[in-house]
RNA sequence: GGUCCCAUCGUCUAACGGUUAGGACACCAGGUUUUCAUCCUGGCAAUAGGAGUUCGAUUCUCCUUGGGAUCACCA
């Protein structure tokens, strides 16, 4: 059975790094019919983030992550949280200080920087093992526990990077339990991994320097390894270091206020750093459980790279029918749509739905549609053409424009014919004549085909914008 | 610095040891009788460097260079 798990610890929002490993882990578990866990590891008291618990489950949620067991998912093997499972931990250090792999470490603070500086001056890595004490006291809470490690050389396979060998100097006596009462991370997970059945780990490349430890304590605790999987990490836009919350990482769910589709969002992140083999550049969610594997899965760290995402999520956004459209961008419209009827702006947004990058898009796209647009000079100043005509140009040409209208019937197949027309009478080019109508009637700095544009906005707004000129 | 890992267009990437090194984003040019977008066509652009193995290396090995991760009572 594969079961696969998500282990953040709650101390701020999800990136598209830590989205990206959870997708991929809930991929793994679903194309094979199995299960994902989510898990909090909260076992840092100190960096613990109010709040920060539900918006990671409002995120995994948000790009429709599901999860089958978690903190509010009750499973077989909960608690989901391991700040609520500290007895089991208690139980698994017993047994290694019952078979002399764990040891109470009775140095203060001083004593540890002691020896770390004496380490350094002799220009050596510092190793706890190499002070560790003959004697040590009964373990009674208040010290750390340290794992009694057999220093070795370990190789093992990643599902990414293949083959890995250790060297036997990096492992070291690090401690499972802090004074504090709390498991560390390194303890733990591998804990609570064996405990809840978890058959794959998959997490972030930073843990890699860690693997000699994690293997060391399998050993001691006589557990079977899982098959494990790091990810390389996702690099900033720079290129130079791994995408953190420091240098502008952004939560994943500003990207769905920002109007991103959640499809949009789990493709693009899928395929930094995975793709299947074919040239195929966007998936939906079930290719991805279909077609997903950890062996395509690349070695290197893949850059963020916004504008793809950009021109993703404006690919999404065509493929989606107008009736499906709509439901998303409730919350988009411009205020002053609140009035409109459905029918008009489903009109209205068959004539954007092209334009959209994002859902935000639309208020700039489509607001004169719904309120008198402000008038901007520039527009016809800053046009070559248009600059070149005089005032009284312009303004025989809308007149003209506003008899030849006012007789046509208003669908766009009769305003195109009256607008060809109307070219022949003035005997303009269509950039100068099209352009001006455009601009008068929408004061955007760009709008959907004329013709379609009118008939929307029905005769009387646009013989009225007109002639308001 | 020690340890581990990585290296194909600007970016994301494809290529059982044999391809004119392919695709996509971005960019540029053209087309779809106005603009913007969509769509279509075309263009620009890469195997970090050096040895070795081989009839033949993007691909295998080694070295160099460059980059990253990690060295906590954080995860």
């Amino acid at each position: 059975m594969i079961r696969t798990r998500f282990a953040p610890s709650p101390t701020g929002f999800l990136h598209v790094g830590g989205i990206r490993t959870a997708l991929f882990a809930y991929l793994v578990a679903k194309q094979a019919n199995g299960q994902f866990v989510l898990r909090f590891e909260d076992t840092d008291k100190k960096r613990e983030v109010p709040g920060s618990a539900e918006h990671l489950i409002a995120s995994l949620k948000s790009l429709g992550i599901d999860y089958d067991e978690g903190p509010d998912k009750p499973g077989e093997y909960g608690p989901y949280i391991q700040s609520e499972r500290i007895d089991t931990y208690k139980q698994w250090a017993q047994k290694l200080i019952d078979s002399g792999c764990a040891y109470a470490d009775p140095y203060t603070a001083e004593e540890i920087q002691a020896f770390r500086d004496k380490s350094q001056a002799a220009k050596r890595a510092f190793l706890f093992r190499e002070y560790r004490p003959e004697n040590p006291p009964e373990w009674d809470g208040s010290q750390p526990l340290r794992f009694k490690a057999e220093p070795k050389s370990y190789s093992y396979h990643d599902e990414i990077f293949g083959d890995v060998t250790t060297n036997a100097e990096v492992v070291d006596d690090f401690i499972l339990y802090k004074s504090d009462g709390y498991p560390t991370y390194n303890f733990a997970h591998i804990v609570d991994d064996a405990e809840m059945h978890i058959s794959h780990v998959i997490r972030g490349q930073e843990f890699i320097s860690s693997m000699p430890n994690y293997l060391a304590l399998y050993e001691a605790l006589g557990l079977e390894l899982p098959v494990f999987a790091h990810m390389p990490h996702i690099l900033n836009e720079q290129g130079n270091k791994k995408l953190g919350k420091r240098d502008g990482a952004k939560d994943v769910l500003d990207y769905i206020r920002d109007g991103y589709l959640p499809e949009a969002l789990v493709s693009f992140i899928a395929t930094m750093g995975w793709n299947d083999g074919t040239e195929q550049e966007v998936f939906t969610k079930q290719e991805l459980i279909d077609k997903f594997s950890l062996s395509r899965v690349q070695k290197s760290g893949a850059r963020f790279d916004e504008k793809r995402l950009l021109w993703v999520n404006g690919h999404f956004i065509r493929e989606l029918s107008l009736e499906e459209l709509y439901g998303r961008v409730e919350f988009f419209w411009p205020e002053a749509a609140k009035k409109a009827d459905e029918a008009y702006k489903k009109q209205v947004l068959a004539l954007a739905q092209d334009r959209l990058k994002t859902l935000k898009d639309l208020p700039g796209l489509t607001s004169y549609f719904f309120e008198e647009p402000t008038r901007n000079e520039e527009l016809i100043s800053g046009n070559k053409q248009l600059a070149k005509l005089s005032t009284d140009e312009i303004h025989g040409l809308l007149e003209a424009a506003h008899d030849a209208l006012s007789q046509s019937e208003w669908t766009p197949e009769a305003i195109q014919d009256a607008l060809n027309k109307l070219l022949e009478t003035t005997g303009q080019k269509p950039g100068i004549l099209f352009s001006l109508i455009r601009i008068v009637t929408t004061w955007a700095a760009f709008s959907p085909q004329l013709n379609d544009t009118l008939a929307l906005l029905g005769k009387d707004k646009t013989l009225s914008r007109l002639q308001s000129f």
